[in-house]
DNA sequence: ATGGCATGGATTTTCGAAAATCGTTGACAC
DNA sequence: GTGTCAACGATTTTCGAAAATCCATGCCAT
């Protein structure tokens, strides 16, 4: 809902953002077939720049290429949930110990301020609670990135956001059939009271909980089905 | 010198592995900009699949674009290097250590294999010694590849190879200016012996020192210039 | 001399159609 | 009834040129 203008620079880029958020929010869905036909509807753009968003997509493994066969959405699989929640457990639980460690007033400042904006709204919708609200999906992502944003490692960050972005779609999916969270709000407060108290080995467990506990949140709903 | 056909199955696939090859034996330079007249004569094809191997590039980092200024190659920095390093410890050290605890037998046959083809061969060209040859670098790289191959987390797999040809981009440049390094050799076999014989701990920290004593020897090189 | 502005050239970006490729359907032989 | 093969339709992939954009040069006014 909050791209309509041809939204960068260029139009490959506007593509991109657009087809990254239908996939995203749902509305294409794990394994659907991407057909230039109806992405060129969808963005009302020829085939080239449509081409180019899905090799950066398909870079960054939101969609897969069978060649000659085109393009479709990357499947979810409970495995691959499994795989993204260890791998943020690794590398985002190293980003926040180094930004624990090497963090200064700057960089409290920028957390306390995004756990402030991410608090004040709630997280569904007024009308169906079941559904994410995107300005708390916002900054709920500011405030993770915000959390890890003083490790130091660019590369790290970049990793750390990418896995973020994956999980993102098993976020919602869950959401929408199994309800919210519960706890999310209180586990984010503490987060925020370890990383300022600069205790680094509670922080990355806390953290390493609070990942765990979505995960297992939605294991439930892959039950029975998955590859 | 390895890609004179139409490659793979798409002209843009073969494009993209011809200009990842120019930029990793550093025909491309850092900084380099790329002009698509130069391009489509290096690949001997039209603009698009140009265009979607840079995009493809581009999100792997190797080149970066400006919107409607084009795509260079990526620049090679000192900070880098240093962050691609602990980047590499973190996650190349993980995966390790999930290979040695999880790994079979095949893992183990599948590591002697790689490392007898990498010993076998030397690392520079018999006529020029400081360029490292084609094959030592293929073998090299399947090397590490066999080493975290049982680590069981495609994910991490995946990051611990886009390190690895990050990595190969400073590790020529080095080699092309001040020499092999001596004892890559032995702390390969040293790797084997402690993965074989299931020191966990060890071989990480063998790993560790193995990417820092690379780093170490690429800092020289990189000494007053850099930004 | 200096700053702003229009003009030109070089390059990227996009388009719409042609060429290539894959899966499938249907006919035909065994 | 089953298996093979050829032709078709749908779709991707590629092409070559047009449109858009940016940077630099030179001109004019101050």
């Amino acid at each position: 809902m909050a791209a309509d203008r041809p939204t960068g620079k260029t139009l490959a880029g506007g593509a991109y953002e657009r087809i990254r958020g239908a996939i995203q929010d749902g509305r294409l869905r794990p394994g659907d077939r991407l057909r230039f036909a109806d992405l060129q509807a969808l963005c009302a753009m020829s085939v080239t720049p449509v081409r180019e968003a899905l090799a950066r997509l398909t870079a960054e493994g939101f969609t897969v290429l069978d060649d000659h066969r085109g393009f479709s959405v990357a499947p979810l699989s409970l495995s691959e949930l499994r795989d993204i929640t260890a791998n943020r457990k690794l590398c985002e639980g190293e980003a926040l110990r180094l930004s624990i460690e090497k963090g200064d007033g700057q960089w409290e400042a920028r957390l306390v301020a995004a756990h402030h904006l991410l608090a004040r709204v709630p997280q569904g919708r007024d009308d169906m609670p079941s559904v994410i609200r995107d300005d708390w999906d916002e900054r709920h992502a500011a405030f993770h990135q915000a959390l890890i944003s003083a490790c130091g490692s660019p590369i790290l960050l970049d990793t750390c956001l990418r896995l973020f972005g994956h999980a993102g779609r098993y976020r919602r999916v869950s959401v929408s059939l199994s309800g919210m969270r519960r706890d999310a709000e209180a586990e984010h407060r503490q987060l925020v009271e370890l990383a300022l108290a600069r205790d680094g080995a509670g922080a990355v467990a806390a953290l390493h909980a609070h990942y765990q506990g979505t995960a297992d949140a939605l294991e439930a709903f892959f039950d029975g089905r998955d590859a």
